[in-house]
DNA sequence: CTATGATGTCATCAACTGATGACTTCTGAC
DNA sequence: GTCAGAAGTCATCAGTTGATGACATCATAG
């Protein structure tokens, strides 16, 4: 009866489940690594809140660094993340949805790993680099797209500054820079993100 | 002759000179601090770099965390910083001035101590605090009044919101989280920022 | 049932950190 | 000159961290 399982449904709770565990630090090392940077997390506090002994991350993955490059790469930097959850890999449309999106997202789930590891210079090389990329190809590639349609001149540079600043945006508001700012609503600041963003008549030659 | 000494010249040597050291302390501490926030900066490092006994951290401000609230209190965040770095307090006049300094003092020195504070949730509670009221005051203040004195809604919002994106302009570029950002000229990315920024017809009702 | 590999637990190591206090060396007043 | 205090040096402590490997326990094929 065990082989015809619906995919949804409760796997059968094995009391030793590698999928399951490796899962568990992962899921726990986005949230920590998301909310304190690399250095600031210790595999300890990781283990604890996965519920595992940390000595299974140097098992699974091999060191704290390629935990951290695990959770990157499976943060979710797309236009549906979301909406819909499972389906993945969708291209933003434009700056306002980047704006919309990142600012729910960080709103929900903190600054998350990719940004803390852009932000902090403590977080090894290569992490930064992978992050920095991954931002560059998923968030300011669509956006530099976008600008160069309109005839903007410097749509490169111009999709880059917008990035920047809306990661500032982002990061003020879930650390709680200022008080107005923490307190808005992510929708409400979203808009005027976008208004204030948006590459309007001056943006030309 | 050593009694009429003009103010630039070289101070006279003594072997031994408490403010000296304690000045030289607080200048690497101001550096160090600036480039890689406060965890991941060891009393060691700033000693080293000050060219002085570690353990007189302790002896001249107390901890490390001291020296951090010294080295933001000892931040310049003022219009003049770059102009005249003997005249201090002199309160920012508008948004675009606010823009071309910070980008400027970000682009010579690094984050600096206050941004790292606020950027890094590491720091202890009590140093966030200092720096996010610190530049609450002497940025986004100046910039509030700006918008309200122009009629847009909600100007201490937009003022943070503003300040907010800026900081992440010059973050990403002191940083270089992306090539042409990191390449372009302050004064050129600053005309960037103001033009992108700036509340144009927009921002009324 | 049993053997074997997969999975999980635990103690421990070496490196590093901030702090501390005893100690030495210098400076300037008398 | 000398002496008291200022200034600087040094060894060391207790705590924490990431990593490691020996060991214990479980699951399953045969």
């Amino acid at each position: 009866m065990t082989g015809a399982r619906s995919l949804g449904e409760a796997a059968p709770p094995r009391r030793r489940d590698a999928a399951a565990t490796r899962q568990a630090l992962l899921t726990a090392a986005q949230d920590r690594f998301g909310q304190k940077g690399y250095e600031s997390t210790t595999t300890r506090e990781i283990g604890e809140a996965a519920g595992v002994d940390p000595a299974l991350i140097a098992r699974y993955f091999g060191s704290k660094a390629d935990l951290y490059l695990a959770a990157v790469a499976a943060e979710r930097l797309d236009a549906d993340a979301t909406v819909q959850p499972d389906r993945t890999d969708a291209p933003f449309d434009d700056l306002a949805q980047v704006i919309q999106v990142v600012m729910q997202r960080t709103a929900r789930l903190g600054p998350g790993p990719t940004l803390q590891a852009l932000v902090r210079d403590d977080t090894p090389e290569e992490i930064r680099v992978a992050a920095a990329a991954r931002l560059a190809r998923r968030l300011v590639a669509p956006v530099a797209e976008e600008f160069a349609a309109a005839g903007a001149d410097r749509p490169e540079l111009r999709a880059q500054v917008a990035v920047a600043a809306l990661l500032g945006v982002a990061l003020g508001r879930s650390m709680g820079w200022f008080d107005e700012l923490r307190a808005v609503d992510p929708d409400e600041i979203a808009a005027l993100v976008v208004e204030t963003l948006h590459m309007g008549e001056s943006a030309g030659t």
